[in-house]
DNA sequence: TCAAAAGTGTTTTTAGTACACCCATGG
DNA sequence: CCATGGGTGTACTAAAAACACTTTTGA
């Protein structure tokens, strides 16, 4: 390679986090309501750009710690893919680095910086059916794609796990599969298909705490040591799995 | 987001090609020996930066046609991830964003520009436990998450088909997945599952050309229109993975 | 005592595996 | 005529789906 500066024309490049939650039994991903132009008064996925002494993963971290005020994040954080259309971004060119994270519950995010507000978005608001936010660039793209991964991620990864808190109990599992694919599942075999697997939880002995409403206790697990489920566990035929715009 | 520029440093932004295929049932990538500074010598991916003009996309489209000397490219191409590790290119700052390729087999590319050599190398030629060439950058990392990449997808779509010519016939399709996956499947059930799976392959009528060999002469079919297996063709247990480094 | 949630059991259906076997062709 | 690869059939096994049922708790 040459080192014509023609061949390496400079770019910004940003990382952009879509983060996912269950609340109250609904999937929900983090936006934040932009404050200045471009899209100001948009929608938008939190994120910011990569610093010249750092990677994206080190960039998404330390945003991920940034909007959810949380170090170390609880969750789980992997990269999604990277968005580059030349005209993305009005202003310049930037090159975007996406990722994904998987959330227990957490609180909803004080703004800050340039950011007006933010709240968590409930995946059905933002369904292409529906009336719903403009959001900027091409963040309806990135929210689509990342929700597919999380789908996905489901089937034939642990990652459930990542959703609920350390301590949880089967029920609680089975609804985040519920929640992400929009399906309701049959709970016996869930529960077999779950404890069949290697590695997926492990017991916890002790009683469960009895807060979470009516019914018998449940017993409490967290989430065991495989990476992947073998076989998977894979979503029924009517699962939701919507993309945007 | 505020415009200070130390907010947004400059990058180069790059692409690498990890292109795979099938060549006496063997699976191979395609590297280039450098012939300059940093790793002049060393093995690499084909790949170019990306100009200011185009995405990521358009420019691994274009060198892959460039490095292949075919346009249209025949087989399939997706983004893998992408690679941001500050010290990376110990020239400047340089993103990589990597993309796979599944080619049916490809005449070997001739070299140009700043290419000493070029040609394909076993999969198994750079497996860790082997005597194995030294690759330029973190080509090692890209090219085994690469060919993860490739044996995962041949479990959940009928991108195995891209392996093939337009034509082909089940026995070779097998052989793409026997020789990506490294172990051998049963020839009886390999052909059930294929054509229960609706949208994975179309018969084409007609007889099969008797120029591969000895045998009856076999059906032909071409890819269907799936995107995706339902259910999927899961490796066996003792199918090949591999880290390299 | 009833609704809600946890947990167990059983039957049916489906998909996957392991074979044995015949056919067509080229050397 | 036999090795090689294509193609069919069939029995066995494992997994998934459907659903009935008991238990434990809070209201």
């Amino acid at each position: 390679m040459k080192y014509d500066p023609r061949e390496y024309p400079p770019f910004a490049v940003a990382v952009d986090l879509a983060v996912f939650t269950i609340r109250q039994g609904v999937c929900a991903v983090l936006l934040v309501e932009r404050g200045v132009d471009p899209y100001a008064g948009c929608w938008a996925l939190p994120g910011g750009f990569v610093r010249a002494d750092e990677s994206a993963e080190d960039a998404a971290t330390r945003e991920l710690a940034e909007e959810t005020g949380l170090a170390p994040f609880p969750g789980h954080l992997e990269q999604l893919r990277t968005y580059s259309t030349p005209n993305r971004d009005p202003r310049m060119r930037v090159v975007s680095v996406a990722y994904v994270a998987f959330a227990p519950d957490l609180p909803t995010p004080r703004p800050g910086g340039d950011v007006v507000r933010a709240r968590w978005w409930a995946v059905d608001e933002l369904a292409p059916s529906t009336e719903r936010p403009r959001l900027a660039f091409d963040h309806d793209r990135i929210v689509a794609d990342a929700f597919e991964r999380v789908a996905a991620k489901l089937e034939y990864t642990p990652l459930a796990t990542a959703f609920c808190p350390a301590e949880f109990t089967l029920g609680e599992l089975q609804a985040v599969y519920e929640a992400v694919w929009g399906v309701s599942l049959d709970r016996p075999n869930f529960r077999r298909k779950v404890l069949a697997t290697p590695g997926f939880v492990e017991r916890v002995e002790g009683a469960a705490p009895q807060v979470r409403g009516r019914g018998a206790p449940a017993a409490l697990y967290r989430a065991g040591k495989a990476t992947a489920l073998h076989p998977p566990l894979l979503r029924p035929e009517g699962a939701r799995s919507f993309r945007v715009g």
